[in-house]
DNA sequence: GTCTATATAGGGATAGAC
DNA sequence: GTCTATCCCTATATAGAC
């Protein structure tokens, strides 16, 4: 006889794996629990035995993808790394996280600007942000006169916008632009290293 | 006996008004014909009596929010000032009206993802980018070794997320940073300038 | 644990009186 | 044109057999 915790574990993360699939494609509005268990291969009354609900379901996925999201961020910028290789590092694992994650960033953006307070109070106790260390960085770098002046955040921001936008802005890009799958695939990767060359050149004074 | 006709206007203004809000603040699928109906202060009938259905109600909505979103962008990007200039118009003209119409990106951004095919035709057969000015004054700058080596779709991509990433983005800062709607409103009207410098600093040589 | 059938609610849309 | 009442479908959720 088989360990039914086993089955149990695996059928939990069958269900997971296809909320988190669909919600990040639909949010949560758009989600239909039966596609949910269509995806997993399973009957839709199984999802309810798993997980009471649908709003429980989803919290466990918006965990996940916050958990996911935020971290990328905030280990790079908490190291000991110099500012250079800070910006550099950043970019590169950022996009690359979102590569593999494409769904993410649209997915906790708009569901953060949805219902700011769902999430708020489980994203404030999970995930500390603690840039004092760049910021000091980066105003070191200012005053001393090799960077131009600039407000750390509005550096920050700049750089994760850097990263996330084209990909939230990828049916723009396509219908403006026509860039197609492959067209935008070259175009990410392009992108690592030439905002990397373009934040740094913007930061450095002439 | 007051004309008809302006009466009906009147009241098809107050249901696209209030739709606009609604749609803005909660996307296609969150939103609520009941809510719109309250909102606009009328009954919901009505909202199908002139709207036949939350389709063609959407769309209507939809199609001012894209129709005022591209061309901010597109009449400076077309003009005939030089490049200094119009990076920095587009950036201060480009906030200013987010500023006044904060969930428009969001908006847009969020229901091209979801139903890329439901706007994606009207988009394109209404909004011409027509960037081959700007873009060519850019590689001449590149070619005359003013500016470091960058792709101008880049370019023009980064511009365009440092303008709207931040109001998408603003539950983050406010659960992230704290930045409460006092702070928000520095930060953006500070933005303003500080990212005209660097976008400008980071384009040239050194 | 897994399925079918069904309860229950919500929301878009319409019928019909006025 | 405007309202009330209601239709009807969809989607979440549960009951209950196996």
């Amino acid at each position: 006889m088989i360990n039914n915790s086993v089955l149990e574990t695996e059928a939990e993360n069958k269900i997971k794996e296809a909320a988190r699939k669909i919600f990040h494609r639909r949010g949560f509005d758009g989600a239909r629990m039966q596609e949910i268990a269509d995806e997993a291969q399973i009957n839709k009354a199984m999802l309810h035995y798993y997980f009471r609900s649908k709003d429980k379901l989803f919290e466990a996925v918006f965990k996940e993808a916050a958990m996911k999201l935020f971290p990328v961020v905030i280990l790079i910028i908490e190291s000991d790394l110099d500012v250079d290789e800070k910006i550099k590092k950043l970019i590169h694992n950022y996009i690359d996280f979102i590569i593999d994650n494409p769904y993410v960033p649209g997915f906790v953006l708009h569901e953060l600007t949805q219902n700011p307070e769902r999430m708020k109070h489980f994203v404030a106790s999970n995930v500390l942000m603690r840039p004092q260390k760049f910021f000091s960085q980066i105003q070191e770098g200012i005053d001393s006169g090799k960077y131009i002046p600039i407000a750390p955040l509005q550096l920050m921001v700049t750089i994760v916008a850097s990263c996330i936008f084209p990909f939230v802005a990828k049916p723009m890009l396509h219908t403006l632009f026509g860039l197609d799958q492959d067209d935008f695939g070259e175009f990410i990767e392009q992108r690592k290293e030439q905002m990397t060359q373009f934040i740094l050149n913007g930061l450095y004074k002439k």
